[in-house]
RNA sequence: GCUCGCGUAGCUCAGUGGAUAGAGUGUUUCCCUCCGAAGGAAAAAGCCGCAGGUUCAACUCCUGCCGCGAGCACCA
């Protein structure tokens, strides 16, 4: 039996004996962990609800004490259960049998669930995240949308779900025009000059993306005065759009290097993805098309004959009201005839999930390392053999920012106006909010702040002004910190092992500093913060672990199954001494809640749950290691309980750091 | 104007309607002849934006107000 099943039990037999005891049905049950070890494991405050339902049914007013006393009675049957007392306004605080509980954590694995992403027939979701424009590096907020969707895609995985990671390419938007513009207008580049500049940039260890970078931000300020510039604009979008001529051509060739260049970056960070999805073939594969008869058939979009929108086709919605500025209806077809942005999603949405009876034709695009695959895909028919199977998910999540919510919830709406027998349920928009600037980083960065940003607490980055934090400088700089702390304290290391260190550590610091705040906090980016290694921080974390790693290395072989012996030999000895030890029993039961927090960050999809609780466990870890030392313990059976207990703590704590993406190195 | 999000310690943030509201950081003071101090211990620091309401119980739910942010494009 693990806790989640102990907990079930305990809530069943509350619900039972309501009924049995008081006639009462209880739909849920709230449970929860008290604030201190020594008021319980678990607690039920339930004896006042209890009161006030059975004063409905019956009139009869009872006595909290009274219900409790009974309710105590019946969990103390079972027998995992050690005592249940009923304290303070009317709570019933159960402990549990500390030696039965051990003996069981010992043969759990931290994720129980692990074992069943091998099963082919698991039900398959979808995640998009990045998502990043194909027109420059990705910064990092863009980083913090990788690795949120990253991390829920690891928490999916440890619940036994099929996950496909999906980065969608808008190849033919304004922000790739806007390059292209920059090359051809402003640099007067063909493709072979911009081929040549790829091959030279290489050369010089220079990326193609901080080249665009910089084009793109030069574009943006040479709009504001220059408007025979900013009309090529439409004129090479529509190019773009067409598609089989030379601008399309360097198009593609920008998109693919941009591409090639982020998906670099994210593997940086241990991110990777299935599938690469293009806008183009959207529209070149008449998706649109597809989603837009069926929408009409359906009666859920309309064509506006009069008013601002006339010409076009719109979906009404309920959620804003319109005004003299602003229609209230969000328009899907331009009365140019051309498709918005929301309306391709829409369409895209559909193929997510099955649902648009069409799909695209794919070639492989990337093998990484370990020999995993990224497909991208394509307009012509492809001839690479085995294709695997992509879309067709059960659930959709789309990780993308929070100013995108309204669209957002447009392609939920449609969605599930299409498809009623589907609904809304299975398109879930991933929200977070943005990575802003302090005043003092923009300043750190080089830019010129006005007095009015001066004023204000945060700044937005801006790809158009070249206003961020390039995700690989901030990489650069935590790897080249770690590697200097690594240096420090092991000098010994060739260096292959120490920049391995280091980047292990860059990762963690980077990973957790993204993930600690929850989604709906706008994350203000602080150098001095950011490239912290102290204090609530994925190093913090791995720390720990290593620390309980190298009390095993200096142990004797097979102390683990030595001490799981002596503890199942013990049992009266083991209650004796755990009794006495809640800061012990508090890691034990700390360390045997992973499966429950992750099934949590699931429910609030929110990963930061996750990052939470493996602060905690890392947290609660070294406070046993600093007041208990296993080496040197001289009673055999204490020995094995600190064994066990450090044992199922370090396995918990690598699981849920790898489930946020985090390695643990070897020394640090 | 409307919609959504956020106001919690000096600062940055956690906090499924439940017990004395917690972390990190900063400040002050301790602890390494070691299972590695990237650590630990202690202290100080709170009208949980304001005002009502619902409830046995509200930081949490509801209403109004104040402040901050984002969105309300035939951009994405």
């Amino acid at each position: 039996m693990n806790l989640l099943e102990l907990q079930y039990d305990l809530r069943k037999k509350v619900i039972e004996t309501a009924k049995q005891q008081f006639s009462v049905e209880l739909e849920q049950v709230a449970a929860e962990i008290p604030p201190k070890t020594e008021l319980g494991d678990l607690a039920f405050p339930i004896a006042f609800e209890l009161v006030k339902k059975i004063k409905q049914t019956t009139g009869e007013k009872k006595n909290p004490r009274e219900i409790a006393e009974k309710l105590k009675a019946a969990l103390e049957e079972n027998e995992a259960v050690a005592r249940v007392e009923v304290a303070g306004a009317g709570y019933l605080n159960v402990f549990f049998n500390r030696s039965i509980y051990l003996a069981e954590s010992i043969n759990n694995k931290p994720l129980p669930q692990l074992k069943l992403t091998e099963d082919e027939n698991a039900p398959k979701v979808c995640v998009e995240h990045t998502s990043v424009n194909p027109n420059k590096a990705a910064h990092i907020g863009h980083v913090r949308n990788a690795v949120l969707g990253d991390t829920f895609v690891r928490i999916l995985k440890a619940t036994g779900k099929k996950v496909e990671i999906q980065y969608y390419i808008d190849n033919t938007g304004v922000q790739v025009a806007d390059v292209v513009v920059g090359f051809v207008y402003l640099e007067k580049m063909s493709l072979e000059n911009i081929k040549e500049l790829d091959e030279k940039l290489k050369a010089e260890n220079k990326t193609f993306d901080y080249y665009c970078w910089n084009l793109y931000a030069k574009v943006g300020q040479e709009y504001q005065t220059n408007e025979e510039l900013k009309a090529k604009r439409t004129e090479v979008l529509h190019l773009i759009e067409e598609g089989n001529n030379p601008t399309a051509e360097l198009s593609d060739y920008i998109v693919t290097r941009n591409v090639q260049c982020i998906v670099a970056t994210m593997e940086r960070v241990g991110i990777r993805y299935d599938l690469l999805p293009r806008e183009s073939e959207i529209l070149q594969l008449h998706f649109w098309q597809k989603a837009f008869e069926e929408m009409r058939r359906r009666g859920v979009i309309k064509y506006e004959t009069a008013g601002k929108s006339a010409g076009c086709w719109v979906m009404p919605t309920e959620s804003h009201t319109g005004t003299d500025e602003h229609e209230a209806d969000k328009i899907l077809v331009r009365s140019n005839g051309t498709v918005t942005y929301t309306g391709k999603d829409i369409a895209y949405q559909m193929w997510k999930l099955g649902l648009l009876g069409l799909d695209f034709n794919y070639n492989l695009f990337h093998i990484y390392e370990n020999g995993q695959e990224v497909w991208i895909t394509t307009a012509k028919k492809s001839d690479s053999g085995e294709i695997p199977e992509f879309g067709n998910s059960e659930t959709v999540y789309n990780v993308i920012d929070s100013r995108q919510s309204y669209p957002q919830e447009v392609v939920k709406k449609g969605v599930g106006l299409i498809f009623p027998e589907k609904g809304e349920a299975v398109s879930v928009h991933l929200s977070y909010e943005m990575v802003a600037l302090s005043p003092s980083a923009a300043e750190e960065l080089g830019f010129e702040i006005s007095e009015e940003d001066k004023q204000k607490s945060f700044i937005e980055m801006s790809g158009r002004k070249g206003l961020g934090v390039k995700a690989d400088d901030l990489i650069n700089r935590l790897e080249a910190n770690a590697l200097r702390e690594v240096e420090a304290r092991h000098a010994d290391l060739s260096l292959e092992e120490k920049k391995k260190t280091a980047c292990i550590i860059a990762v963690g610091a980077l990973r957790y500093f993204l993930l600690k705040f929850t989604r709906t906090t706008v994350i203000v980016f602080d150098f001095k913060e950011a490239l912290s290694f102290e204090g609530e921080t994925g190093c913090f974390c791995q720390y720990s672990a290593v620390r309980a790693n190298s009390i095993f290395r200096k142990l004797e072989e097979n102390a683990s199954e030595n001490a799981i012996e002596t503890i199942s030999n013990s049992k009266s000895e083991i209650a004796g001494i755990l009794e006495k030890e809640n800061e012990i029993w508090s890691l034990i039961t700390l360390a045997s809640r992973l499966a429950e927090t992750v099934a949590q960050a699931v429910s609030a999809t929110e990963p930061a749950i996750l990052a939470k609780y493996t602060f905690n466990l890392a947290k609660a870890f070294n406070l046993f290691y600093h007041n208990h030392k296993i080496i040197t313990e001289e009673n055999a059976v204490k020995r094995a309980i600190l064994i066990v207990t450090a044992d199922l703590a370090r396995r918990s704590l690598t699981a849920a750091l790898n489930t946020l993406g985090i390695e643990v190195p070897e020394r640090m």
